[in-house]
DNA sequence: ACACTAATGGCACCGAGCGCCATAAAGATA
DNA sequence: TATCTTTATGGCGCTCGGTGCCATTAGTGT
């Protein structure tokens, strides 16, 4: 209970919130994990153990949201159609507080502008895409490594990342709205 | 058309054979562009004027072939529904000759299952992903920035991927039915 | 023989990331 | 108070991917 040992010199909130005023400034590539620790006054080693890499850094703690996101689909009704509920647990995990720190919007557009934080994201949603293959095997009596779970995993994954890229270029628009023309958008697309 | 200047010490075709050799040997990770520098008997330096990265050498001159996979949407007939066209072209674009070297499954296996891979998987996907956005657009006279051309390429890329994950997986399947199973069951999981 | 051209490859450098380990700073115990 | 234990820190040195710079090589054309 009491914290022996040294106590922690940072947190991973300190640390991101000195790294995103950074990258604002200089763009990701042009700032080093040196030029991080040394604002965060910090080692440059000690930041290894905060971080997996730098390309994890703007993620923050993703993970932890994931017993959420699971909490989410066990709620849903079961009698309510498969992709329904898919569809509305992608909304409900996509809501986020307006004060978040940093603001949704500036991590987002940061992942989804970088290249290297592009490619970084498909190791990073691996987990995501997990959780909804486990719904859907879980609901259609099938393993969570058969191909419909990870396909619908993976489909639900590419329409998140297309309704960002929209509401990124879009000031004005609402998430939650372009999230959902996006999913109908696919339905017309198949179906006519 | 002659042949100015010092003659090339190499080609792709090369560097790509002996790295694939090395990476089936000891892993993708575990070879160095020195080790296939070494190999292939010319300077390190020189392999990087050959594929911009190391994450590349595995995708071989993947960009020459979207010219073939454009042509392919270009002669779709117009009165084909979208959705058919779209699946019918990726289909063809699939189709790779049984004797191609590196063999197409083992090229496919190291890129699906190399998790550096799989993250620079997504930069090198961009523009096969545009070709659909643009034919998309055309058809529907829309931009190929607008939300529903891009949406429909992203989806394509995530089917593609997923039938090839089943294909790898199952070595006796065939890799043309999977890719249609998947995009028919993505259909049934939509409409149900 | 001499110019021209284009590819090579060595060298030095940067940045991410990691293993190793000495050290700092706390609580616990005597 | 002095010592022990625990835990985090951070410096050092290394590997590897990647790049800019530039001298050198090996051809072709005159």
């Amino acid at each position: 209970m009491s914290s022996r040992g040294r106590p922690v010199a940072t947190s991973h909130a300190q640390i991101e919130a000195v790294a995103f005023r950074l990258f604002a400034e200089r763009g990701f590539d042009a700032v080093t994990m040196a030029d991080i620790a040394a604002e965060v006054g910090v080692g440059r080693r000690t930041l290894f153990r905060y971080f997996e890499s730098k390309n994890d850094i703007p993620w923050g703690q993703f993970d932890r949201t994931l017993d959420g996101f699971r909490a989410i689909l066990a709620e849903s009704p079961d009698d309510l159609p498969l992709a329904d509920a898919v569809q509305r647990a992608v909304l409900r995990f996509n809501e986020y507080p307006a004060d978040s720190d940093p603001p949704h919007e500036q991590r987002m557009r940061l992942i989804l502008e970088t290249p290297a934080l592009q490619a970084h994201s498909v190791l990073r949603y691996a987990d995501w895409r997990d959780v909804i293959a486990e719904y859907v095997a879980g609901r259609l009596g099938l393993q969570a490594t058969d191909t419909l779970p990870r396909t619908v995993g993976s489909v639900s994954l590419a329409l998140a990342i297309s309704a960002y890229e929209g509401w990124l270029a879009d000031p004005g628009s609402d998430l939650q709205t372009l999230l959902e023309e996006t999913m109908t958008s696919l339905r017309d697309y198949l179906a006519d």
